[in-house]
DNA sequence: ACTCATTCTTGAACACGTTCAAAAAATTTC
DNA sequence: GAAATTTTTTGAACGTGTTCAAGAATGAGT
């Protein structure tokens, strides 16, 4: 087995994520990560072609952390409104010790050449994990959300998440109380706002946004 | 008059946002635009503390160029939808130019630290300069839009138009094709969804939208 | 045990954005 | 006009992410 690669791999994410979480994205240099692992810099290169990819190191351990607590959250939830706030409060939980780096973050994912481009290539399984929780979200609750809206609906309310990412990463309020602030008005707003979709009128704009939605969707 | 100095200045700007169209932003190196301009790397720094401002200086220019054109396409068309449109269009045509680059801008316009974050305080008056051509989109069209909906309209719009932006960015179809059908598709929604604030049952929600876009904007 | 190939590791080197002390040029003061 | 002051200009230097030729360690086949 690859015993020894794989512990040197480790110890350079390791020390790499402890650092960004403690000092910061900017001042975390790969010198440093190096040097505190007791590897040389090229070393560190041999594993991660670039310190974007020790970004999205993070990316998925955050990502993989949040499919945890987000499920247990979601546990004897019935109502959309609440299994959405538990899936957005908890992604806000799993990305709290990293949100002093958030802008960095950010800034590194919102590259489409990035590993961590959310809408990448390179992010497909991440993405799909995300959308996964999501997806369980909507499920979960019975009878609220009309048919026609469910196959796009975890999509659209990821998209949503991204957005609340970004609300996030600028939210300067202590403990991010306005991002969670956001999370208890919105949720539910978005619950009530997809019930109105059985009335006759607003029917129909819904019925045209998602075609808009999946026309542009599929380029063309 | 200050010419010999305003001229370096306008010569450096010149010759960095010519480059940046022609080249992209990651290859027009400080140094190129120094050598390429005739003076030295330092004194391109006199004028402007970072390449960040640079691109700051280029955001200015075509904030300035998407008023004029926008206030053009606005003359003789009534309805909202309409209306939007033309902004919107206008928007992606003024930024046309430099879409190779927009990935990077974005990536610097991000960061909560740049001059050019369209949230920040360093650039209030480009925003409020954009902010104006939705007011003015809004208020030229007569009586679609409910009363409540007004005052908030413009800077709700101006925050979809920052999402369109984002997908322009993303968008690597011919021509941003995707995203002209997006315009052209999501403008007469919203134009119609915002029309259904009349009926009883989703003036509800409405209200309720407003109220936590009050309520989390002014913090507390 | 000995080759040979593969995997892992090193550190010097490169181009980049940025800084800064010093020089040159322009301007103001007397 | 000379001296003093301010504005503008220079280019070497710093620390950064990243690359790469070269060497060391490991493993496979005989």
């Amino acid at each position: 087995m690859a015993a020894k690669s794989e512990q040197t791999r480790q110890l350079v994410a390791d020390v790499a994520l402890k650092m960004f979480r403690e000092i910061g994205f900017e001042k975390t240099t790969m010198r440093a990560i190096a040097q505190e692992a007791g590897v040389s810099v090229g070393n560190a290169y041999y594993y991660f072609a670039s310190k974007d990819e020790l970004v999205q190191e993070l990316y998925i351990q955050v990502q993989d952390e949040h499919a945890v607590v987000a499920a247990q959250a979601l546990e004897g939830v019935q109502d959309l409104a609440g299994r959405l706030k538990a899936v957005l409060h908890t992604g806000v939980d799993v990305m709290a010790p990293y949100h002093q780096f958030g802008s960095d973050f950010i800034a590194t994912a919102i590259r489409p050449s990035s590993p961590v481009n959310p809408f990448g290539a390179a992010s497909t399984a991440a993405r799909e994990a995300s959308l996964a929780i999501f997806r369980s979200a909507v499920e979960g609750s019975p009878p609220a959300v009309a048919k026609k809206l469910r196959g796009d609906l975890p999509e659209l309310l990821w998209l949503a998440y991204m957005g609340v990412a970004l609300f996030w990463v600028y939210d300067q309020s202590e403990g991010q109380r306005r991002t969670r602030k956001l999370i208890d008005g919105a949720a539910p707003l978005v619950a009530r706002g997809l019930s109105l979709a059985k009335i006759p009128g607003v029917s129909k704009v819904f019925d045209d946004v998602l075609g808009l939605v999946r026309n542009v969707k599929e380029d063309s």
